[in-house]
This record gives C-alpha cells, sequence and structure tokens, in this order.
DNA sequence: GGTGATTGTTGTATTTTACAACAGTCTCTT
DNA sequence: AAGAGACTGTTGTAAAATACAACAATCACC
C-alpha cells in the first residue's frame, strides 16, 4: 500500500470500526449511538444541565437538544426544572434509561475487546496511554500551536470561505 | 473526566486532528482533503483506473467520480482512454497537479510532525506500528468477526432497518 | 423596571452521504 | 454474428447530518 498519512489512517480505523459498531447497536437497541452516548452522559452525571451536557458531545447544541428530546419521549430520560434557576433543567436517567444501559455497556466492552483483540495486552496498555496523551494535547494545545505556526491574515481567509 | 470508550476517543482525536488541518489545506490551495487525497492516489499511481482508485478512496464511487470531475477541471489530472478497452479511463497527474502536491505535500508532512510532536521518538514509532496492525486487523478480519459474533436473523435486520 | 446576558429550542439552509438508474462497452455463448 | 449478461464510470435524487441564526423565556444587575 502507499504511504498513508497518519491522519488518513486514524479517521480510516474509527470508521472501520465505528460503523459496524453503531450498526449493531441500532438493531439491537433501537437507538444511535449518539442517543446511547447522550444516554450515558447524563445516567453519569445525573442532574446535569443541557449546557454541560452539550459541551461534552462534540455534536452542536441543536443537535443535542434533538437527541434529548428523543430520549426523553422514550421515556429513557427524564428532565426537571431547576429549583433556583427556571431557565435550566437538570436531566436524569429513568429507570427504563438504566435498564438499557444494563443491556448496552456490556456489548460496549465486549466489542471494544473485539476491536483491540488484534494487540497483545501490552500493546494495548501502551496504546491506550498514548490516546489519552494526544488527545489531551490535541484538545488543549493543537489548535493554538496550529493557528500560531499557520496563521494567515484574517481577511484572506475570510474572502475565501465566502468564495467556496 | 468520565471512562472514555475507545472508539470515542478515537473519532474525537481523528476529528480533531483532521478538521483543523483540512481548513488550512483548503485556505492554502483552495483545495479539499479529499480533493488532495484522490491527487496522490493518482500521483502515486500514474494510470490507475476509476474502480481501482474508487475503491481506494474509501468514500462512494459517485463521489469518487465528482471530486475526479473537479479536478480534471481545475487541470490536476487528466485521463485517456484505455487502449484495450474503452470503458476504462487511465488517470494522470498534470504537471499542474505535481506543482500543488510539491507544495502540499511538504505541509502534510509538517502537521504530522506536529500533531505527533506531543509524543517522544519512541511512543510515536511503537504507535505507527500498532496502528498499521490495528487498521490491517479492521480491514481484515473485523467485519468477519463481528458478523459472526454477532449475527441475527437477516430477516429482523432488513426489517428494522425499513422501520428507521 | 429596563438592558444585556444566558438557557434551551426550533426553523431552515447547506453539505454530505448513500442509493439506484443509466448509457456505453465488453465477454461469452450459441 | 447476435443476444444475454457483466462491467465501467456518471448522474439524478432522496435522505441524513451538520451548521447557523433567530427566538422566547428567564435571569442578573444597575
Amino acid at each position: 500500500m502507499l504511504q498513508q498519512s497518519f491522519t488518513y489512517q486514524l479517521a480510516s480505523i474509527s470508521e472501520n470500526a465505528i460503523k459496524p459498531a453503531a450498526q449493531l447497536f441500532e438493531r439491537r437497541f433501537g437507538l444511535h449511538v449518539q442517543e446511547l452516548r447522550v444516554l450515558r452522559l447524563i445516567g453519569d452525571q445525573p442532574g446535569v444541565n443541557f449546557t454541560t451536557l452539550a459541551a461534552q458531545t462534540r455534536f452542536e447544541r441543536s443537535a443535542t437538544s434533538r437527541i434529548l428530546s428523543r430520549l426523553i419521549k422514550s421515556d429513557l430520560v427524564r428532565r426537571e426544572l431547576d429549583e433556583h434557576d427556571a431557565r435550566q433543567f437538570r436531566l436524569f436517567i429513568t429507570d427504563k434509561g438504566t435498564g438499557l444501559r444494563e443491556r448496552a455497556d456490556p456489548l460496549s466492552l465486549e466489542l471494544e475487546e473485539l476491536i483491540l483483540s488484534a494487540l497483545s495486552p501490552e500493546e494495548r496498555q501502551q496504546f491506550r496511554r498514548t490516546l489519552d496523551k494526544l488527545s489531551d494535547w490535541l484538545e488543549r494545545e493543537f489548535q493554538g500551536a496550529l493557528a500560531r505556526s499557520y496563521k494567515e491574515s484574517g481577511a484572506g481567509v475570510a474572502a475565501r470561505r465566502k468564495r467556496a
């Protein structure tokens, strides 16, 4: 095979791993992985509000909001008004939601096992450590470093984007 | 932070790394990364035909076809009819395309350097090895292993998909 | 009590992605 | 040599994902 760029390789791994897994979840539980992820975030942080939640999902607030309303309609999540601030909701997982998680979480772990089964235990450990390190750096520093190294005139950027 | 699923972490790394890089390329060269990738594939395999190419891009043939036509219109790629089979084209990179690559490729390498700069040289090496191993396994075996472990009735699958 | 900020939702435009139909060409069979 | 079927690459279009901005309700502060 050709010399593969690292970023491409990463993208392709994550796609090859995620897509089939996502389909499996959808078939089994009738839930998109994104919904499952929001469900988990709420389950792990009883009483979160929307803004905090949306910041963790890495999709748009609007998307998060729609996912949320589906979860509520399916009775997997419920929300209460915050007693101190009527603008906010506090979100909780329901018993039904907990039940779903109890079935879904083991499958997630199994799948992860399966994906990583190509690696030896040491490799696996090392790999996770490296991933942690890398994702940390990417979230915190990378964007800034990139901007510093490759900044261009604001005008140029804006102009190009319009045209495209 | 919460216990992160491995697949989610991968996706988020690749997104955080790729998106800003892609924007940079677009600003600099007026080319989407996908187009750049197709350009590279053609440059590295002078005379490829469309089907082979499409199999390597990991997007749809239709998408590949449209990307290709943009590259041709921009005079970065040219195509000849295959002399033995009039159904096929053979694709070549043009001088203009080569010129573009000569400017774009170094930037790719630099960016990759920057992304991986969080890791020590040993980590980096180990990381790439692991990625190779993993992507290999995912491409070759994983889908099959998944199907074997988690197969469900074909009817059920089809039915569910209709409804969704 | 009025101004500006914040919370979460909704409408809508834009882009991406997928699917399927298609014309042209080939291969193989009879 | 003619017809069936398979292949190549392109195109139209539907569906889904994504982004953006407007919005009503509420708050906080002067």
